[in-house]
DNA sequence: CGAGCCGCCCGAATCGATTCGAGCGCCCGC
DNA sequence: GCGGGCGCTCGAATCGATTCGGGCGGCTCG
């Protein structure tokens, strides 16, 4: 017989119906001890691998699967401290669930497969600030599978969103900076939309920026700095971080600009961008904190950076366990509501007051 | 009506049975295009949100799911960027498929929920060599999932392992350290064990080594350095990588050791590590590559590093991508063989003749 | 000694969609 | 005019497990 054996095989070896067989292995029922001895064995002797998980959730109506919908492609999801640090805290969330993750491929590419139009998922959990927020949540909800957005902008009722306090975090980072007697600030942002244009941040492109994170930080740094120029990296990685820097502090032609027409600091939109700004700085001479002060976002440890960075300390994996958790709830029929985190600055060793 | 509507409610209001639904949905069969059209329209006023992918799943057979085993926690796995391409790659080997990524947690755990022993899916690929691969593939077996290993060490016909060439692909590196003219080389190795022992390598840990990468790598260096002192890192990062080579360079109050006392070369496992091993150097005032060269493995672009990184060049994403492609040949009954890629030296600035 | 209760097992319905073979008009050609 | 062929639709079986209500013994208590 080269076809995996069913319940029903089991059971007819076994000398019992399929239902008490289904009631041996799931162990909830009443059955006793003999027979369930004797169903095992006959599962043993058949090579069962156990119940189809197939089956089981069609009949079970549910599938122990919750989606983890990512804005962009894996491969550049995932050289993002922060989004690990958010799955991670949402895998620990659902743990009481069981239940894996399944990644999904933000919808609207041509990907005949599984989407979250068409995936057995139990929730999902909507990662980022993509402006496909907005289309995936019509398509949940039609589906009528519970949802949970992270840093989502503007949900519904029915989706709770956890998120930080983006706007006034950066403002008491950039309070800092003024307390120090920094006058001269700059800004290097995360992408402003999908595209990722990259570059100086103008009207124009305020105007069409769909990524709710870096407005609102952005917000932040001009409730003190109104005036602050702005440089929008194209990712969030040391290297874009590096040449958004080199736009606020050097020439054409690679060399640092003379200390009055250059910021005495920088405000940062991540950690790995702060990272990107420190070295730009190194590289063109200047000390870090002495002639530039960094200040970052997110509280990660940058592997391989080698100061004690001063930035908002965002609890990330908390993020992702109240999502998982909202998750749960959900599941459990009751309501979850938004969550809205609160940042700390960490003071490290790359701010200082200005040189001038 | 609370409950979702099911494909018979959308047939019974277009007035067709819904077997023709069925088609209709599906497109596959001979439908008229005003009865396909009826059928939408009614799916459309009922706000059907399209088949159920359970049922779907259980009928057809297939669910549409690839699972991906880690060898670790989601939080370790995704922090090394060979593991991220080699997603990467297999995302792209399995597109042809439309199929999404599973993360399943590697089992042991004492999860009831979706694990390896009982998940929807159609194929698994394992990734990486953890002692537990031989039970993952035996449960495989037995549920008769179609599997592909990389770097999976011996498995069985029926399981096709992808990997490269790790030995001879750093002896190659080894062979060109020693054309330079080094003679006192280190090695900082991957872990050994699941257990991650870090710390100097003796005969009991290679004794009880589970990893089979890092003793085919370590074999490498020693068919040219026969008495190579080696060190192993507790996880392929920057960090655990300056640890490791501090041990080999410094002594013990954190001074670099008298020029004949320590290497001249060090050949680390992965380019993560060889970043630590350079932000070692930097530290005890040890020119890279003056003083010391240092090879990589891996080729990939190690953020934040300013040195063009001798290495070995692996081809990660190709090795995911085989991988996908493997998986697709399996589900397609067609049978897929192992394949071992080739790694290529890649001359950086870090390797030169030593100094003395 | 009999009635009631309890523990254990079985039968049958159900989850929702897919698929195969059969049936039914209708048109065309002979 | 009639039979064959073709295009579309329907019924019913199927995927494999779960679950609920019922029934059948055996034991206990009055």
């Amino acid at each position: 017989m080269t076809a995996r054996p069913t319940l029903a095989d089991v059971a007819a070896r076994a000398g019992v119906s399929a239902s008490t067989a289904s009631l041996a292995f799931s162990g909830s029922g009443p059955v006793s001890d003999a027979t369930k001895e004797r169903v095992l064995a006959a599962a043993a002797e058949l090579g069962y691998a156990g119940p189809d998980p197939r089956a089981r959730s069609l009949r079970r109506g549910r599938s122990g699967i919750v989606g983890v919908v990512l804005e962009e492609r894996v491969r550049s999801a995932f050289l993002d401290p922060v989004k690990i640090r958010t799955l991670d805290g949402i895998a620990d969330g659902i743990a009481p669930l069981g239940a894996a993750l399944l990644l999904l491929p933000f919808i609207g590419g041509e990907s005949e497969g599984a989407t979250i139009e068409d995936a057995p998922v139990d929730a999902v959990v909507l990662i980022g600030c993509s402006p496909r927020v907005e289309h995936s949540l019509e398509i949940l909800r039609r589906r009528g599978i519970p949802t949970v957005a992270i840093e989502g902008g503007p949900t519904g009722d029915d989706v709770p969103d956890i998120s930080i306090d983006n706007r006034d975090a950066t403002r008491r980072g950039a309070e800092h900076l003024r307390s120090l007697g920094h006058r001269d600030v700059g800004v290097v942002t995360l992408p402003f939309d999908a595209e990722r244009t990259s570059g100086p941040v103008d009207a124009a492109l305020e105007a069409r920026a769909s990524t709710q994170v870096t407005i609102e930080r952005l917000q932040g740094a001009r409730d003190v700095f109104p005036t602050a120029p702005a440089v929008a990296a194209a990712t969030s990685s040391i290297e874009d971080g590096r040449l958004a820097a080199l736009l606020l502090l050097a020439d054409g032609s690679g060399r640092a600009l003379p200390a009055e027409a250059r910021p005495t600091a920088i405000i940062a939109q991540s950690d790995l961008l702060a990272a990107g700004v420190i070295h730009a700085a190194e590289e063109l001479g200047l000390a870090v904190p002495g002639e530039l002060s960094v200040v970052g976002f997110d509280g990660i440890r940058v592997d391989g950076l080698r100061h004690d960075l001063t930035t908002l300390d965002q609890p990330s994996t908390d993020k992702g366990r109240a999502a998982g958790e909202a998750v749960v709830r959900l599941l459990a029929g009751e309501p979850a509501t938004s969550l809205a985190f609160t940042s700390t600055l960490h003071l490290g060793d790359t701010t200082a007051p200005p040189a001038r």
